[in-house]
DNA sequence: TTCTTCATGTAATTAGTTACATGATTGA
DNA sequence: TCAATCATGTAACTAATTACATGAAGAA
């Protein structure tokens, strides 16, 4: 049975870009970027950083404000062994998980209605990115971002998620004119609309790169 | 603690697609398209549908392929009716799980071959979808799909996971060509040339709409 | 006959979510 | 001084995965 633990390791890496942090820089981190592809709950945050500290991958350091406790964590030289060795592993693939999709593809179970508030979701969905982007990126050009040394691999991140959102957009957009399409269309045309859709699709595929040696 | 059990009525939206599903038939489906947008362990199927019998919104059938069993499931008119005030929820957000793009995000604590594995399996996640598309597309074309009077909504389902193949391995092909600009590069050079994609991004950015009313 | 793939599940385990509780800080 | 938000967790629960086991069918 393997465990890749990833969350963990994201944790880890997080870890690895400062001395020490403490649990809501953690989750704020998260809040900012990470969840647009590795969500998770907050609260797993704080499980998660004591099972590093249980496996010596980290230390961590209790504090108080007032009476109140907090505690915060640091990489251990195991936590960067660790770390590099995970990297090194092959990365699991991408998985998308959209619900409005799932209901658009049981879209003749439903209302018209039904519809557009899947795709309106999915509008939604790709607003929230562009919103921390517009936040986010400004940030990186003026050379103030708290992780600016990072700059490189973050305009990787950036633009994939840009294009991720985008084509979320781009999607309900279309979508959403063929809806308006199809009202008062007989049924045929609605195939033929479908019909041209998916030829069109199939001729911007590239031609298949061939494995054999 | 609200509960949208997404999966079982997922299943649910098969069943309501035609008259009876072995449960063979059903993983079958899954592994043919939903699993791209709602991916989901095949032994779990099994689980999801003894749960809907249980619930009354499906009933099963048991037959015999030798000495060995199988089962079938078909929808009961409470099932349809829980389906469609399923369908009139609020879909929940979409959400994206790409631990390669989480290796970039940390790609400065690894090697460069480490981010080439990362922008590989990218690649390879994109054109596992193409390549069902050019098998299921043309189908539809033909007009020899199982499911061809579904031809309207699997159309936009279609686009969407064309696109957003198509952006995966364009994103990749994008990556690449910045790792390979980078080797022999002095570390000022590569931050430009980061600035310059974040900033080409933003200027594609649609100007955000007003919300308020 | 034997191997592989198709087909049908069960058992054990865990990764992750939701819900709740509460102290500290800020600003109206 | 009150409300809202920032900050820090714990407890309970479940959705989902991995691993395993095995029969049937078809190909070699």
């Amino acid at each position: 049975m393997r465990r890749t633990a990833t969350t963990a390791n994201a944790i880890l890496g997080l870890l690895a870009l400062r001395r020490e942090w403490s649990t809501w820089e953690l989750t704020k981190q998260l809040r900012r970027n990470m969840r647009f592809f590795w969500p998770r709950a907050e609260s797993q945050i704080y499980e998660e950083a004591k099972g590093l500290v249980g496996k010596g991958l980290a230390r961590d350091r209790h504090s108080f404000t007032g009476k109140r406790g907090r505690t915060s964590y640091a990489i251990t030289a195991a936590g960067r062994r660790q770390l590099k060795r995970w990297l090194a592993t092959p990365p699991k693939p991408t998985a998308l998980e959209c619900e409005p999709l799932l209901r658009v593809f049981l879209g003749t179970l439903g209302t018209d209605a039904d519809l557009r508030a899947a795709l309106a979701q999915v509008r939604a969905d790709g607003n929230a990115v562009l919103d921390v982007g517009r936040v986010v990126g400004p940030e990186y050009l003026a050379g103030t971002a708290p992780f600016q040394d990072q700059v490189a691999m973050r305009a990787l991140v950036f633009d994939f998620l840009s294009h991720h959102a985008q084509m979320l957009i781009e999607w309900a957009d279309r979508c959403e004119a063929v809806l308006d399409a199809w009202s008062g269309q007989p049924h045929e045309e609605r195939t033929d609309v479908a019909l041209r859709m998916i030829g069109e699709n199939l001729d911007d595929y590239p031609v298949p790169v061939a494995t054999s040696a």
